[in-house]
DNA sequence: GTCTATAAAGCGATAGAC
DNA sequence: GTCTATCGCTTTATAGAC
């Protein structure tokens, strides 16, 4: 009797287990800044195994991990906001959700990164979904609440860009606290009447 | 009787005429991504005539550009903000200002680039700069105009933040009038009682 | 002051041993 | 599946002719 283990499971699990790390590389120095050199230092695996991993080079780990993080709004923020049992429940955990997800402002936001960075044409697709899924999911949410469609379009639009830009503006003055501050200006503006 | 004419003239003039070329290719491009192939291409200039103009390379390249940008927002649109005479003319200003200087949302804002990239912590001093006089000469403003310090602070924190989003979402969704709308809520935000 | 040539290093990506 | 070695290219920066 070998030890037979299924290596398909065994792969999904260690490349599931990979994606933060390099999420965490490409927060860090942007896209073009992500060296092979540094994601090899940061996940421990040499060029070989992360062409084993992903044979399209830097641009399938990008393309991957942004894959992952939309997964993760989508499950977390985008759903609930759809759920119509209870809009302003949803809203309100979109905005401690987002809290958690960016650290508080000491987390950036790796598709305003590549979206402000070079590489932008070359996942325009991906990061233009990301940000109109996340206005329409919250946009359906404030008509639930009660606001005419035209001003919960335009009320959505408003909280999105105002995360990106607090996540901006606390990287660049290195005072997190901006994000926090932000959040809380926009949980009263959603709010209103 | 010779030609003479004073070389240092020459050279500044020719060297005010390149920071906004410069410019372009660092917002088009990023900062690592504006390779110097790419900045001899945009100006004309050979490799070695950039390093006769620029000895300290791509980084001096950058600070003097970010220098002039700091310029033209401290004359343009800060000290009017500083200026006692009529507060509620110069945010009025300012909000038209920066809408013509990042082309109704089809330019992005280099200073923003920066803090999100990789490069953000070489030029941290006068990118933090930048914001932190853009928020004290609006918030001064906002004073005169009868706000309470704390409110005018944290307003003026709202307007810059709102700003870099509209940037980032307009170049995201590839959707200029996304800058157009934020401009517009935010004249209402700033002037409400 | 502008150019070409070149150096030295780093890049993404590939090949092949194990 | 992981590694080392290496290819070919691009990068920043310098040297020196003109």
């Amino acid at each position: 009797m070998k030890t037979l283990r299924p290596p398909a499971a065994k792969a999904t699990t260690d490349r599931a287990a990979l994606l933060p790390l390099l999420g965490e590389v490409f927060r860090a120095h942007g896209y073009e800044g992500a060296s092979l050199a540094l994601i090899s230092a940061a996940t421990g695996l040499g060029k070989g195994s992360l062409y084993h991993f992903f044979p399209g080079g830097k641009k399938q780990m990008a393309e991957e991990v942004l894959a992952e993080i939309d997964g993760w709004f989508e499950a977390n923020i985008f759903a609930p906001l759809r759920d119509p049992s209870d809009p302003r429940a949803a809203i309100a955990a979109m905005l401690s959700g987002v809290d958690s997800y960016f650290r508080s402002g000491h987390r950036v936001c790796l598709v305003g990164v590549i979206a402000l960075g070079h590489a932008r044409d070359e996942f325009a697709a991906p990061v233009n979904d990301y940000f109109a899924r996340w206005q329409d999911a919250l946009a359906v949410a404030l008509r639930r609440c009660g606001l005419p469609a035209a001003t919960a379009r335009r009320r959505a639009e408003d909280a999105v860009l105002s995360i990106q830009g607090a996540l901006v503006l606390a990287r660049a003055r290195n005072d997190a606290a901006v994000f926090t501050r932000a959040l809380s200006d926009l949980k009263t503006r959603l709010m209103a009447a």
